[in-house]
DNA sequence: GTGAAAGCGCTAACAA
DNA sequence: TTGTTAGCGCTTTCAC
């Protein structure tokens, strides 16, 4: 790799004047500058981002810290992590894939101590999130991908669910239904204090209230069998129940097959919709289900720009709610005018 | 932050007194070392990675390129993304995600001129891939996910087709099936030259030959309705096949499809394998197929693995090939002994 | 408009 | 066993 000498040298000009022309630093003879691009070309010369970093004190180097994969990691999380290096790639910054493992604030004083980043972006807030009292404490910049309850000055990007909840219990009431369950995560997510969780259940019930129509949402199904468990449950306590909302994919496959198996069909007895997931999981189901899919990517190159927004020294903190998408699919449509037959 | 200095002079030694203490580059006396440590520990001080780097020409950081998402990224790369981190980790590595764009040659000579990574991790690699011979002329160490037609003496982890391909078809034909089709990748990944479908293709083939089992291979579904419109034409000329193996996730939804719209049922009429699916992906169907699941985390930790065993100067070129775990779901069953009814 | 020199935090000769 | 010194490649005063 050639550095900044050999340009200088083959420019024969002072090191000083090739940073200088480079980077506009203070003014340069327009002829000078002509050879010093010409050395720095025909060398391919490319400056040391350590060196430059040393100096500055700024890497243009992000974190993305990430939750070890507990029950696995789903595509949303993936879309927020190339979402954010896109956007900071287009920005010239450089996004770290970095790991928390069992102690996350550990991980962050270990990765933010190092000198490395410039600031740090956060997926999978939870309502009280210890990490951001260490980040605002140790004064390093950062923004989140999700909310705290209180995100105070914390630049943020999360999804809109009150939008979101608007737009489904607009999508199924404007189909005719009268009565909507929704199926929120499991319990785990819950103790957690997982926000979208506790968010979508909030903004779902406010939703329905505010549409005038039914609604339950007393089921928290984590997996296909609890899906369908919960299905049935939902069934016998309220069977004028037409419309079903679920957070969890594996939920939704056990309601499908519980449906099946009681001689039901999608979406002539039920109307089935999936919330927070995106439409490529939708489409695995068959019928492809409606689904509220997550803005992912532009959520995490939201977080990416807004933090480089603060460690440019912007102005006042970014917030932003996105809705999720709707999009229609197989499994809605108007409630059947009579009885549903079935076992 | 605390420099190496402030450690220095409140141990009361020398800067280099302190690298070496930290480093064990030299031998230091007990009690220096004590206080070196101590002065380290109260100060909070961590070594600046820029300053180290700078010097030792050595930054631990290695780079991911990935491909923007073109019809969509699944699971598997994540996996091979978030692997790749938490092994990187665990040797004290950083992993740095980097998109590439319309150029990705221009995007490796971007990223390796920087001066940043120490090595790059290759991701998508095609039978001939032009980036593998600008990271050998370039003298980049790096190391490939997947593998080239001829990987030479390049550091590689790659699935074990043959492997794969042979537990495939001993699980059906222990089933007693007889004859086995083939739906491979679609044609545009064919005609990128995709290692995984054009491998798994040439051994599934063989695996079957070897078996003595029938086999039919002509069909490249990319898509739901294209999987639909293959199988209908499978059955059609191979009234006789059995058993089906998919590879693209979306053309199994299109299989399952036609399968139950002709009144067949799974896998009392067809056994159906998923191939090269998470098994995450895979409990989406109901029935929960069968599917081979590639090690794509462990693909990408050996990735990272073996690039840095590189870096460390290790010894001979490594190169790993993983099959895929078989895991049983309810799409697989003997064949039915009389004839399929259904139109 | 340009050059010389100091220094970012660290490592690694080389001396002592 | 420890200290002194010279850089790594860059930016940034400060002179000229």
């Amino acid at each position: 790799m050639s550095s900044i000498r050999d340009v200088a040298e083959r420019a024969r000009v002072a090191v000083s004047t090739v940073s200088a022309a480079l980077n506009g630093t203070r003014p340069v003879a327009a002829d000078t500058r002509r050879r010093i691009e010409q050395a720095a070309a025909e060398l391919g010369y490319r400056p040391s981002l350590l060196a430059r970093g040393l100096q500055s004190k700024r890497t243009r180097i992000l974190a993305l810290l990430y939750p070890t994969p507990r029950s696995g990691f789903g595509l949303t999380e993936m879309q927020f992590a190339t979402g954010a290096a896109e956007a900071a790639r287009e920005l010239g910054y450089h996004l770290l894939l970095s790991p928390e493992h069992a102690e996350p604030v550990e991980e962050l004083r270990h990765i933010t101590g190092l000198g490395l980043v410039d600031g740090v972006l956060l997926m999978e807030v939870g309502l009280d999130d210890e990490r951001t009292d260490f980040l605002l404490e140790a004064g390093v910049p950062f923004s989140m991908i999700g909310r705290t309850r209180d995100p105070g000055s914390i630049d943020y990007a999360d999804i809109d669910f009150a939008a979101t909840a608007a737009a489904a219990v607009a999508h199924v009431a404007g189909l005719g239904h009268r009565k909507l369950a929704f199926f929120n995560l499991s319990a785990d997510r819950h103790a957690a204090r997982y926000g979208p969780a506790i968010r979508a259940g909030a903004e779902f019930a406010e939703a329905a209230r505010a549409a005038g129509i039914g609604y339950v949402d007393d089921f928290r199904p984590g997996s296909a069998d609890e899906g369908g468990q919960a299905f049935e449950r939902l069934v016998a306590a309220h069977p004028d129940t037409t419309a079903l909302a679920v957070m969890d994919d594996h939920a939704a496959v056990g309601v499908i097959a519980a449906v099946a198996a009681r001689g039901w069909r999608i979406p002539e007895d039920l109307t089935l919709l999936l919330v927070l997931s995106s439409a490529r999981v939708a489409e695995m189901f068959h019928p492809r289900l409606t689904t509220l899919e997550p803005p992912s990517a532009e959520l995490g190159g939201l977080g990416a720009r807004m933090l480089i927004g603060r460690l440019e020294g912007d102005g006042p903190p970014a917030q932003r709610l996105l809705p999720c998408r709707l999009v229609v699919g197989d499994s809605s449509a108007p409630p059947r005018a009579g009885e549903r037959t079935g076992s």
